[in-house]
RNA sequence: GCCCGGAUGGUGGAAUUGGUAGACACGUUGGACUUAAAAUCCAAUGGACAGUAAUGUCCGUGCGGGUUCAAGUCCCGCUCCGGGUACCA
């Protein structure tokens, strides 16, 4: 037991903590304005969402790196934006809502609430004045906003940018379609401008529906029966919804959409401007899957219909011996012969019925004949249509010209169905498999003769545009984004109806969300919304409101912005403030959102730049990925069929069932049987087969924490014991940020200690304050100038774990040196500050400072304290270290040479033999070449 | 399959451009203080071998080669682990 002079004697974080928190919000510490005297510095965290779990000890991972790195920045004389907020639309409180009745918003406030209080623990500099949530109606009127001006844009491929949906109509009024360069849907027909003036309001709007960026459509969409709603592509994992598991099918029905298509160059080519991960970078081109071809049209036999294939290798084309199209092919139904028929639609029918999880799952080949032929385009000879489940309806034209002898898939198939393979490849067997190799000689091939792909490809293309039958062709695998969701908790869209054509509102309005009785489709099927009745909206116009609701990814694509400019009433973000603080230049979160969150902020950021009301079209310069930590779950096993547990060391020989056991029951793989036997009912009465020692040892295993792993550690409990200094240490300690890293309180102690050493180091045995006003001596300069060098160099390159080592090499080294001058502990006290604020503002205080340590300069390197009169020279034969040998600093390579070979040890070493060479590396090591 | 990471003591990790491998911690062991414990302080701690000892020798950064006076670091070929992605024509 401590005695309560103990405790007070030594370094009391907990009232130090307290002191400094309120100290920081009653005087607004961290309160940030513009100031063009100033260089600005914008340190973002991807804001979480508010679940009712709370946070864990792996969530304020980023945000504690992101934190010093603010203070570090502010301590450096930049004018630091470091702002925090709630993504707080979702569908887990919207589930909550569903089964307890509590309207989401008080859930969120409750959510919020408690995150908040977390975050205020840990010390963070946030700007709080700042805050947004995505839920909050003053914020999302302009996420609506943002969706009206999506909506009354297009893009023009000439300027290769957004412009107004009105210079496209006045376009449309004078020229018609005809040669307009404006990006649309693929099927939209032409017009004149007389056409056009003949049109009537709901034909104009039907055909601007194909134009702008914001827009409604039939289309395949993924419906997930099991959340009720539509999915985008990123939503979905293994053909199974990423939020709760459900099967998602494909399903036909008029969605909101954004044309995120046409900034696919854009996308792929502005990467090349970011600062971040290489394998980030990755996913996200190849989410975008840009891919160069050409398409080529295949007339048919017997009918003036023809099929549009798409292919990367139209150097492979006189291989082409049979054509297969996607069961959802449009011309099925059409060329189907009488005598297919029945295989045919049994064929389509039965793959309709696989969810698309199924058919991902289902290598097995299957397809069918449809009994028609299209005519090769340079041979003219019969080539046999196929459908195929291997052929993809969404990407390309869901048609491909088969070639099996130079893809594999294809070859596959031609072998299954027994169909030839044409070889066209000079000197290459194509019987076991299709060669895929691009450096080899093409022949049976007409003008494709002799030459290799890259070649052949070129020529190809050539020849098809010549002729007529085809064009070259850039196809994406990324896909328009689908904007609505059946559900309620999200941003309501500012549209309503009349009839089927969808108006935006006028920019003074926005929906805010409706009450219902339940947060349920209705009996229809239709959306929750669609329970308002009209008294309960508070806009309604036309016929119909839009019952839809926008996915959670929309308020997250902009609010970097709001943080900038979050009171303004009257504009979503001034253009002279974003102008001020412009892209964010670091930001710190994790990379599951590589393809959601990081794509979708990125196009929206390059549309309201296009359109002139931000002025940069990146939003993240620098972005550093997290790893995540991860729990350590312990177990117990149960006996099959019994309610004995076997202790781990002694569990061989029986049949058990591994069990998760909360880990605050165990201590060092020991489980402690009565709290166990506490914990449920049914295990009140359990038996217990221990070990020799007589102790029962658990099982562990590294895993995702989570509450049903019962392996979650809270960052309370260790504020509670160690205080937010030594947890904010600590998690920097673990090990580089990016790393994926299991948590362990195991080290905690060592970092607590250090704080703790730092104390002793400057208070009395009676915790006193007590420093030195003399001079310090060279050697305390030398280590504090070596620190102030480490901290500033490893905080530049995000190295946060090795700057904690130099702290406590800086104190060990102080300690030896019985150092407590007033310099050089003001000095170190402003380096810690960024990582143990608390502490640091404590210290400060007592060196009798009366302004904050945040507003503190980062102390200067000096590099003469570190030039040293001698270098101690590691000696080395043929690469091995022998012995050590002190030298002046100055000598040069001869002196340094001479004095080697004259050292006793030299001779000893060289072993009578003669030294070939020797290799003086001045200032880092001597190497004897014998 | 393809694309990105990674592999260093009992543990987390350090070594920025090739130049003293294992910093800093944790853990372990021994010692001091104490009636005792906690806390604190001191010392040792990659492995093997030799020696009473000071010390010395050899081996050591997943494996096998190579370049170099010198390789954890560079090059070639593998193994294992983690992440992403997949009938994308």
């Amino acid at each position: 037991m401590q005695t309560k002079k103990n405790i007070l004697m030594e370094y009391n974080f907990s009232e130090i903590e307290e002191k400094w928190r309120r100290y920081w919000r009653e005087n607004q510490i961290y309160h940030v304005k513009e100031d063009e005297t100033k260089d600005k510095f914008y340190v973002l965290d991807m804001f979480p969402y508010p679940s009712g779990a709370g946070l864990h000890v792996g969530h304020p991972l980023g945000y504690i790196a992101s934190d010093i790195y603010a203070r570090f920045k502010r301590l450096k004389g930049y004018n630091v934006l470091h702002p925090m907020g709630y993504d707080s639309f979702g569908l887990p409180t919207e589930q909550y809502a569903i089964q307890t009745g509590i309207h989401p918003e008080v859930a969120t406030k409750d959510n919020t609430e408690r995150y908040r209080k977390q975050l205020d623990q840990i010390g963070f500099s946030y700007d709080w004045s700042r805050e947004v949530q995505t839920s909050d109606p003053y914020y999302y009127k302009w996420t609506q906003w943002i969706f009206k001006q999506l909506f009354n844009s297009y893009y023009c491929r000439k300027e290769d940018k957004a412009k107004p949906i009105l210079d496209l109509i006045s376009f449309f009024e004078k020229k018609g379609n005809i040669n307009s360069q404006a990006v649309c849907d693929e099927e939209t027909s032409l017009f004149t401008e007389s056409d056009w003036k003949s049109f009537n309001e709901k034909e104009k709007e039907d055909i601007l529906q194909k134009y702008r960026l914001a827009f409604l459509s039939e289309t395949w969409v993924n419906w997930c029966e099991g959340l009720g709603t539509v999915l985008a592509n990123d939503e979905i994992k293994d053909g199974l919804s990423e939020r709760g598991g459900f099967p998602v099918e494909q399903k036909l029905m008029k969605q909101w959409s954004l044309r995120i298509t046409a900034y696919a160059d854009r996308l792929i080519s502005g990467l090349e401007t970011l600062d971040w991960s290489d394998s980030i970078k990755e996913i996200q081109k190849n989410w975008i899957g840009r891919s160069n071809g050409v398409s080529v049209r295949f007339n048919l036999q017997n009918s003036d219909k023809t099929i549009d294939v798409f292919t990367t290798r139209p150097d492979t084309i006189f291989g082409v011996n049979f054509i297969v199209l996607a069961p959802e092919h449009e011309l099925i139904d059409v060329i189907t012969t009488e005598d297919q028929k029945q295989n045919v639609v049994e064929y389509v029918n039965n793959t309709k019925l696989k969810s698309e999880r199924e058919r991902q799952a289902d290598k097995s080949i299957s397809g069918v004949f449809t009994g028609a032929y299209a005519i090769h385009p340079f041979t003219k000879e019969k080539v046999q249509i196929w459908i195929g489940e291997y052929v993809l309806a969404t990407y390309g034209t869901g048609a491909v010209m088969a070639v099996p002898c130079g893809d594999q898939r294809d070859w596959d198939f031609a072998t299954h169905f027994g169909l030839d393979i044409i070889n066209i490849f000079e000197n290459i067997d194509v019987s076991e498999k299709a060669n895929q190799e691009k450096d080899v000689v093409i022949v049976n091939s007409g003008f494709l003769n002799g030459l290799k792909a890259k070649k052949a490809i070129n020529l190809a293309i050539h020849k098809i545009e010549e002729e007529g039958i085809g064009r070259a062709k850039t196809n994406y695998r990324l896909r328009d984004a689908i904007f609505s969701r059946q559900r309620y908790w999200g941003e309501p869209f500012p549209v309503y109806y009349k009839g089927d054509t969808a108006y935006v509102l006028d920019d003074d309005k926005q929906v805010t969300l409706p009450q219902v009785d339940k947060y349920l489709p209705t009996s229809k099927g239709d959306p929750p919304l669609a329970r308002a009745r009209k008294e309960d909206w508070n806009v309604f116009q036309g016929d119909r409101m839009e019952t839809n609701v926008m996915p959670g990814w929309a308020g997250s694509s902009w609010y970097f912005l709001r943080y900038m400019d979050p009171k303004n009433d009257a504009e979503f973000c001034a253009k002279e403030k974003s102008d001020y603080w412009g892209q964010v230049d670091l930001y710190i979160g994790g990379s599951e959102h590589a393809v959601g969150h990081l794509l979708y902020s990125r196009f929206w950021t390059k549309f309201l730049f296009d359109r002139g009301f931000i002025g940069f079209d990146e939003p993240f310069k620098k972005m550093i990925n997290q790893g995540m930590i991860l729990g350590r779950s312990n177990f117990v096993y149960r006996i099959k069929d019994t309610n004995t547990f076997v202790s781990a060391d002694m569990r061989a020989g029986y049949k058990t069932t591994r069990l998760h056991v909360d880990i605050n029951f165990v201590d060092n793989d020991i489980l402690d049987i009565n709290a166990f036997k506490k914990w449920r009912e049914e295990y009140a009465n359990a038996e217990f087969i221990l070990n020799n020692e007589g102790e029962y040892l658990c099982g562990s295993e590294i895993e995702k924490m989570s509450k049903s792993k019962y392996n979650v550690q809270t960052p309370e409990k260790l504020v509670e014991k160690f205080g937010a200094d030594t947890l904010r240490l600590y998690e920097m300690f673990l090990g580089p940020l990016e790393q994926f890293k299991p948590w362990d309180t195991k080290g905690i102690n060592g970092v607590h200690n250090f704080l703790r050493k730092f104390w002793r180091l400057i208070h009395d045995s009676d915790n006193n304050f007590v420093v030195s006003e003399k001079k310090p001596t060279k050697q305390s300069y030398k280590t504090l100038h070596k620190t102030i060098k480490k901290v500033e160099e490893e905080i530049e390159r995000y190295s946060f774990n090795t700057v904690v080592s130099s702290f406590m090499i800086c104190v060990n080294e102080l300690s030896e040196q019985k150092c407590n001058s007033r310099e050089i502990i003001s000095s170190f006290t402003i380096l810690l500050s960024s990582y143990a604020p608390h502490i640091a503002e404590e210290i400060w205080q007592k060196l009798g400072n009366d302004t904050s340590v945040t507003i503190a300069e980062f102390p200067s390197f000096n590099e003469s304290y570190l030039v040293e009169d001698d270098v101690n020279y590691p000696v080395s034969f043929n690469g091995k270290v022998r012995f050590k040998m002190t030298l002046p600093a100055e000598m040069t390579k001869n002196q340094i040479e001479q004095e080697v070979m004259k050292h006793e040890k030299t001779a000893h070493y060289l072993d009578g033999k003669s030294a070939k060479k020797i290799i003086v590396v001045p200032k880092r090591i001597i190497n004897i070449v014998i």
